[in-house]
DNA sequence: TTCTATGCAAATATTTTGCAACTCT
DNA sequence: AGAGTTGCAAAATATTTGCATAGAA
């Protein structure tokens, strides 16, 4: 499945810590914590850094860059990159909390059923138990 | 339309702080913050209660009664009564706030993509605009 | 050069925890 | 009575802000 990924605005500067942020939310697999990000990022000798991420973040979102989602029953606010085409959708095991994303999306199909009805932003959010500590339950 | 909402666990004790904000959540409109909960529900003279408020969420949460939402706006980590097995999805438009009702319901074409994560819960949100008000934005 | 973003430290805001007193069942 | 909850205060986290300096255009 092909990614797209949004345009940095003109207007941006392309800063060291943008870029870096920017390509590790690229790489991401799934929605990042802002400790997260600043680990990531974050070289061996410096230490602080959360007012930058915090700061290169809100300005993402400013832009449209990023999106933050929401995964009911998690922690603290996440970030991912926003791919336009789609938003990225994903399963919580209730169990292990572990998150797997969801490959397909059904947005297509439903909006030709509303007959009209022009989607700007949609979620989906599924919960579950997934495959590992469903075997790992049923063993017990 | 009947809103369903989830039974109250057999073991969980109906206190009162518990019973009012379930009540606050069920008369919730939208998601509520933590702050919010607290602001809604102390009484003139009392002060703190935030540690109440996130131990009865917490447990909440833990019962599935409510369900963590976070919106891309910005903010704090937001609550909402968990209105389960209601298969009926909706859409809601940004301009007008009306809802249309989603006819069709993805959830058995994701389930089988996923392979082996056992579905218990899910949640499907879209915000647009209605066929209505995008013909008058059309006009203008 | 000029203007904005960064790094750092310090301020706020949010969420969690320990413990004695209190309430449901 | 007994188990589990609350209220309060204080701790731990998470996020934001002020300001001098560094960095991009």
């Amino acid at each position: 499945m092909k990614k797209h990924l949004p345009d940095w605005p003109k207007t941006l500067k392309r800063t060291k810590p943008r870029l870096k942020i920017f390509a590790v939310l690229e790489e991401a697999t799934e929605p990042l914590s802002a400790a997260r990000i600043a680990e990531l990022t974050k070289s061996p000798d410096k230490k602080s850094w959360y007012s930058t991420v915090y700061r290169v973040l809100n300005t993402f979102l400013e832009h449209d860059l990023v999106i933050k989602t929401s995964v009911s029953g998690s922690e603290a606010q996440l970030f991912e990159i926003n791919r336009k085409d789609h938003h990225q959708h994903y399963a919580r095991c209730e169990i292990c909390d572990q998150i797997t994303p969801i490959d397909i999306c059904p947005i297509e199909e439903i909006t030709d059923s509303l007959d009209g009805f022009r989607v700007m932003s949609h979620r989906l959010e599924l919960s579950g138990v997934c495959r590992h500590c469903d075997e790992v339950a049923k063993q017990a």
